[in-house]
DNA sequence: GTTAGCATGTAAGGAGTTACATGATTTT
DNA sequence: AAAATCATGTAACTCCTTACATGCTAAC
């Protein structure tokens, strides 16, 4: 049980990639992962971290005192680590490039990961993330061209700004996959 | 019980104030107001009408067939009507400037009745929410300064452009702010 | 000496979604 | 005659937060 949306999942498997952290520690990473919005609770993170623990994905272990591999000696902490199993799956998690992955959330946990992301699945990630923006600014502009005048300054306005969000959001995307395609040799025939 | 997000409560009070309106209706229009992202669901929408109802705030009233208030001649509506409390209640909803009301969310439906809010009532939370965003502002500059050269360019970029997104938003409102401090001639001795 | 930060957890509950169930009407 | 859209609802479940419980260490 406990589906544990992936990307709660997918931010504790990748932090843990670089180093073994102990659940105080790995959460405050987090919160500038996923961003100061969407912080995770410690309700929430150490269920998940038992979780990954059963699956077998992550091993734990205390820390009693003496000889913290981190510095600062506090006590008492349990210190995670990535298995092998747990290396596999998030190899499968930053790889998946699926509609899931074009997520508002999704999107910015996996781009946290983009370093150690294959190129591919980057660029799908990118071109899906892009698609999924301009939906939403066709939805946007339709919704802005059937209620003029029928509605006041304020909603206007407000509906104004968030296009422009989303056009920027587009660019800005548009400026990634650019770079990506040039980094990018030749897939082929280079 | 059911504390059921004030939001919620606000947009459907806020819509039934222009006009009754029945379920389906409601939710199509709920969605331009809070945005396409945050749609509700019926499974949301119908137990929070019914939890109106009991409360005395809205009124349903069956339309069967014919003598439609609303064109195009479908069956078996609910429409829901605002009563005396409900008005009042949507009133103190619109009027209540607090923490609350700075929240992304929050501030969106507040945003959509601002034709309906008192001036004072508006500026106070265009000014609240300006100050948290400000803040957001802050904390991002400061995980930026900390992070720079032990982050890779893709956590960067994305660092920068959630940085961006916040400045812009900070001038959007100032822009309110200036608008509604000038539209708003004087207080007691106009 | 008390406030703030470090550190780990649990139980209860809140706010919603998905999937299901049902059926009429309109469009293709 | 099938598919889409209109329309209303319920039960189960998901994911997460809040509040609580505990205790140590560092700074003011």
């Amino acid at each position: 049980m406990a589906k544990r949306s992936d990307v709660l999942e997918l931010a504790i498997l990748g932090l843990l990639h670089d180093a073994p952290l102990h659940g105080y520690e790995l959460r405050k990473r987090m919160t500038s992962v996923l961003g100061p919005i969407r912080a995770i609770s410690y309700g929430s993170l150490y269920p998940a971290l038992k979780e990954l623990v059963d699956r077998g994905l992550i091993t734990e272990e205390a820390t009693s005192d003496q000889a913290a591999p981190v510095m600062s000696g506090k006590r008492a902490r349990i210190v995670y680590t990535l298995t092998a199993d747990g290396k596999d799956r998030f190899e499968r998690l930053v790889a998946d490039a699926g509609p899931d992955s074009w997520d508002d959330e999704a999107f910015n946990a996996h781009m946290a990961f983009f370093g150690r992301t294959p190129a591919e699945a980057r660029m799908r990630i990118l071109l899906g993330r892009r698609s999924r923006m301009e939906e939403r600014l066709a939805a946007l502009r339709t919704s802005l061209a059937r209620g003029t005048e029928r509605v006041d300054e304020y909603t206007l306005r407000m509906q104004q700004h968030g296009l422009e969000g989303v056009e920027r959001e587009v660019r800005w995307l548009t400026d990634l996959i650019t770079d990506e395609a040039g980094s990018q040799p030749r897939k082929d025939k280079s």
